[in-house]
DNA sequence: CTAATTTGCCTAAGTCGTTTAGGCAAACGG
DNA sequence: CCGTTTGCCTAAACGACTTAGGCAAATTAG
């Protein structure tokens, strides 16, 4: 008797949309009920499409890592050395700026299967891509992986949580600093 | 009618056995719901002591920052240089480890003036007496601030997500070249 | 083109964590 | 010893999550 008019719900349309609320209000934020809200619909329907509230954070953290991944593989197309350092260490931050949600999202912790499963370990190739630059040797390149891996997460967690507010150096000044400091880093590592 | 005996809760006891319960179950899982079970007492109850489930995270938070601080604090007492830069190293790692539910609460957003008052900025002025061994004269050294703190909280949140779990190489091995890289980096970096 | 089946969203109902209001008894200070 | 404060209680409501079962629209088959 309502205007029925189905809603066109997928576990795609709703990973999307999940994604789009994340960076609207947060990743911590984004909730089925919620959801439901703005698809005009009852709670209980999308449970037809995502298995639980945690499944559609999941999926929202896959398609995070994918498009994050994409870009990055983007950024580093046709660089070595020093550019596709710096133009790989943009396109996290540049990411993280545009889609702080997704962002977070692609911070979730996944159980092994599914981070297996997932863009996680094109994020290692595409590092090691970066460093085939600078000629190191293993474990050398194993441990440079991490290390840049931990860097890009970390300082851009710290800044996006505003921890470098109460300090007047501009953050983009930092970042440059940091990453001129990686790439003579790892050129002094080369060893083969 | 029942056996009365007050259960003795107050701020501090309900931060210290919810830092507890964070290092049991995840700093996410703390609820007040479960520290009244764990006290055997109605969840009312709690708030008479804090003002919310966000409250009471915000202290152990505060905890957490304080014991991190010093423990760091401790590790470079007596120390500079590259020594100094291990030991602050492995004051962190050492906590994240020992206290991971702890470690996760540090790294909860507190707002400006709950960060300004916390041991937050205690944690920029011990990476500054690291730093002083290094000679670097301002902005590099906000710079190397900056790049420390990234470093060491992306790593460690890497390695406990188990990001590191599919590759062969061991994370402590890692984390020695790490700090050894950062050293020769900062050396190279002195212009004071 | 209609009948059978599948699909999509609904109502209903229960769980759990959070939070507020108001009460009663134990502890404490004069 | 009495009044006040304090500490924990009962009661009740809210919001998010989740499952079960139903009805009607869409799709497929005869």
């Amino acid at each position: 008797m309502n205007t029925v008019a189905r809603a066109g719900l997928t576990p795609e349309v709703l990973t999307r949309a999940g994604a789009e609320l994340a960076d609207e209000v947060g990743f911590e934020q984004v909730t089925v009920t919620e959801l439901a809200r703005r698809f005009d619909v009852k709670v209980a329907s999308l449970y037809s499409h995502v298995k639980s509230s945690h499944d559609l954070k999941v999926r929202i953290a896959l398609l995070a890592l994918a498009e994050l991944a994409d870009r990055a593989a983007d950024a580093i197309a046709g660089r070595s050395g020093r550019d596709a350092l710096a133009a790989f260490a943009e396109a996290y931050r540049g990411y993280a700026r545009e889609h702080p949600g997704r962002y977070e999202a692609a911070r979730l912790r996944l159980d092994p299967e599914t981070a297996a499963a997932s863009a996680a370990p094109r994020h290692s190739q595409l590092t090691r891509a970066v460093l085939r630059g600078y000629h190191l040797s293993e474990p050398g390149q194993t441990h440079a992986v991490r290390l840049l891996g931990g860097v890009f997460h970390g300082y851009i967690e710290l800044e996006s949580a505003g921890g470098f507010a109460h300090t007047p150096v501009d953050p983009q000044e930092s970042w440059d600093w940091i990453v001129d400091s990686l790439d003579a880093l790892l050129r002094a590592r080369a060893d083969g």
